[in-house]
DNA sequence: GAGTGGTCTAGACCACCCC
DNA sequence: GGGTGGTCTAGACCACTCT
């Protein structure tokens, strides 16, 4: 393997590049989610490298839940649709900690354009056309959560209310299956908030309840951000739980 | 090394085992917050093993960032009271991003008995004699966060506001050098509250006022729980941040 | 039993820090 | 230059899964 120092480390260690190699061809698609990527000992043979320097690469990836190693099986690219990752970031859960998965209510689909502020968040430019997507989360059949969705179009074509009320399963695993676009890692950040009229209307609460407003970007490989998200949660018997490490 | 099967995974691997040592170690004070700790060869040799695998294990306590490796210079014991690690737990930040440390101002420090609760977040009998400390977080001198702290008292003999206030630095910087009880995670369950008539007081806004609410847990070594907290936090500019991965 | 990931070793060499 | 962490190798062997 020849060694490519790159800018910013001054030099690069070899698994760094594998790990590199390795995202490349997942963002190609050469191997999908839910698949296995080559054994590690065909990985070594095919960079020219020893077993543990791939290990390492793919100790990377699988940290960032990017890759799942499944003893004696093999190593897969994870998925949004595999049971365990279908809701894996969702924080928001009952108090006695129990992990529930909510019901999906679609209220609207709608083409609007890209306000500055969602544009600076998705990088896109200012007036570009989007989909945004209105919904509420239902747990045990109460409506708890108000989501506010937007999407760039031209990354989701052809999108329809009918196609995402008979998908079955999460909003990623959609993305995922549909558009083949995988989201790896979030960052949300959080407020208290006094609902408004309509809010209070969909979650059934009075005006002027307090919510916890939760304001999501999501990312895909390369830290592209493809999903703005805001969601208004109403924190009564649920919590959004957190581990700092 | 004698090989130590345990109960858990029928089979515990030998980095596993270092790892449980070095972690005793560490509890029993061999090395102190901020001190190095041996070099890898010198931990091999002591335990028999090869670089590799004493590698490995402080690989998994430097991910729980219990040490910190610094290359060319060796492996510490991390301190709270180191200036990155300062506030690592504290996610509310400015809009903006950028991290900027609170000023304390303490309110109170009363004796106090647990309530069933509160005793069982902390593994305690209920009635057991506690600390309770109230204070207000100021980021540029405004009041942000109203803070209501409870601590075992027999953890913490001894303590007295003066001896918080004339502290300088965190609270679990405080906790690290006068008790020697370092903190190593914590959980936190945010909700959305209003804030009642003597919050809002300390807080200078208008009872009613939505207010994020976060409780949180911190542990020791063991996954003891040390300390129970509740946070009050007006989001007006600011907010709590968190990456999903 | 064959194939996969997981552990462990011994040794070489590199990058970084400080004297 | 000597010490420390960081990389890389080649090879042995173990644990798990599936056929």
């Amino acid at each position: 393997m020849p060694a490519k120092p790159a800018a910013t480390p001054s030099y690069r260690p070899l698994y760094e590049q594998i790990r590199i190699l390795l995202t490349q061809s997942l963002v190609a698609g050469e191997w999908k989610p839910g698949e296995a990527i080559p054994s590690e000992l065909e990985l070594a043979a095919r960079y020219r490298v020893s077993q543990g320097t791939v290990r390492k690469a793919i100790d990377a990836l699988a940290s960032e839940h990017i890759l799942v190693r499944r003893q004696g099986k093999g190593t897969f690219v994870a998925s949004h649709s595999e049971p365990s990752y279908q809701y894996r970031f969702l924080r928001v859960m009952p108090d006695t900690g129990e992990k529930l998965h909510p019901q999906n209510l679609f209220l609207e689909l709608k083409r609007a354009k890209a306000g500055t502020e969602l544009a600076a968040s998705l990088r896109l430019k200012a007036g570009t056309a989007i989909h945004s997507i209105k919904r509420v989360l239902l747990f045990q059949n109460r409506p708890l959560i108000h989501d506010e969705i937007a999407l760039a179009a031209r990354q989701f074509p052809g999108l329809t209310l009918p196609r995402l009320e008979e998908f079955k399963g999460s909003m990623y695993s959609f993305y995922e299956t549909v558009y083949g676009l995988r989201m790896i890692r979030a960052e949300e950040r959080l407020r208290a908030v006094s609902a408004d009229a309509a809010t209070a209307a969909h979650l059934n609460v009075a005006p002027g309840t307090a919510l916890l407003c939760v304001d999501r970007i999501a990312f895909t490989y390369g830290d592209k951000p493809v999903e703005w998200r805001r969601g208004l949660c109403l924190t009564e018997g649920f919590s959004y739980f957190n581990e700092l490490s």
